[in-house]
DNA sequence: GGAAAACATTTTAGGCTTCAAGCATCATGG
DNA sequence: CCATGATGCTTGAAGCCTAAAATGTTTTCC
């Protein structure tokens, strides 16, 4: 809030919990921050990945006869550009394999090789055992509050975004 | 959690909220990287800059004589390669300056020029305002719920990770 | 049928991030 | 004094990410 405008502005502009939400995002960030940062240390040591590879594997795993790559991309909230390296590098390590669509020749489908699916079921139990044992700490009343909570924030994310886009 | 392994295994290792942990991690990650996403885009399209320049710069705000490089890659937990090549780009831009330290020749010291705080100022203020407007949905009640809840989840996590370090 | 629009993907350029290696400077102990 | 190790920073290689332009394919619509 500038300095500048007067007491009266403030008051409209800073109503009760202006200040308040900058501090709630900010500790949201640094508690999905660091629990994302120990994720992907464990993913690099142990499996020596990614964790943009895992959620591509993850994508994969769920679909039974393969994606796309625009369908990834709208499925991982990222740009097209982004699928095309990832898909690359999988592929050259041999956990997915590419398949021009006989329909539609502009596209291809992606979809994990059985090596692929092996490897996916190891790292996605030790990555379930993990988030497990970071938010062990938690009551189950607590976790069922956060949750509750987190999809309520969410949705009103959500609107705040569109609204704004409107 | 494998499905190739027997109920009474997966029992041994899925006690109850192993898979609702999961779901919970899952439901932060998506609701911050949301709010996350969306503070990018605005920092770009109105300010033609990222969130790490903006938290860089936040930083140096904060610190009235400035900063080392080290001192910084400590505050924003990224690594000095990181903070060396942001620093360069600011520099560039003509928002933060170096200077050597005389006593230690090793070492330089970062501050904000006069247009570096100029434009941080402009920027912080609506940065704040997005945040107020993103979260606006949130009663102040669930507010602080969630902020409390969040600050349980960050010890436990914490703690969690320097016993898995021990 | 054929031009134009729409679509799926890739490429390109640039920024962010890490890790590891390298360089310069400082501090310590012989 | 000066060798050795610690410290502060930068560089280089590789991966992740985006926006925008380019390519090839399909659809639409006259």
């Amino acid at each position: 809030m500038s300095l500048h405008i007067d007491a009266e502005t403030a008051l409209d502009h800073a109503p009760a919990g202006h200040k308040d939400d900058l501090r709630l995002w900010l500790r949201m960030l640094s508690c999905a921050r660091l629990i994302e940062a120990e994720i992907r240390r464990r993913l690099r040591t142990n499996f020596d990945t990614t964790l943009p590879r895992f959620d591509f594997l993850a994508q994969l795993e769920r679909a039974e006869d393969g994606l796309t790559p625009g369908e990834i991309s709208r499925r991982m909230m990222v740009t097209g550009g982004n699928v095309t390296g990832l898909a690359a590098r999988l592929e050259e390590e041999g956990l997915i394999e590419r398949r021009v669509v006989e329909q539609d020749r502009r596209a291809v489908t992606l979809r994990l090789t059985p090596q692929g699916r092996r490897e996916f079921a190891r790292q996605t139990e030790a990555h379930e055992d993990w988030v497990a044992e970071l938010l062990g700490g938690l009551s189950a009343t607590d976790r069922a509050a956060l949750l509750r909570l987190l999809d309520r924030t969410r949705r009103g994310v959500r609107a705040a975004i569109s609204e704004a886009g409107a």
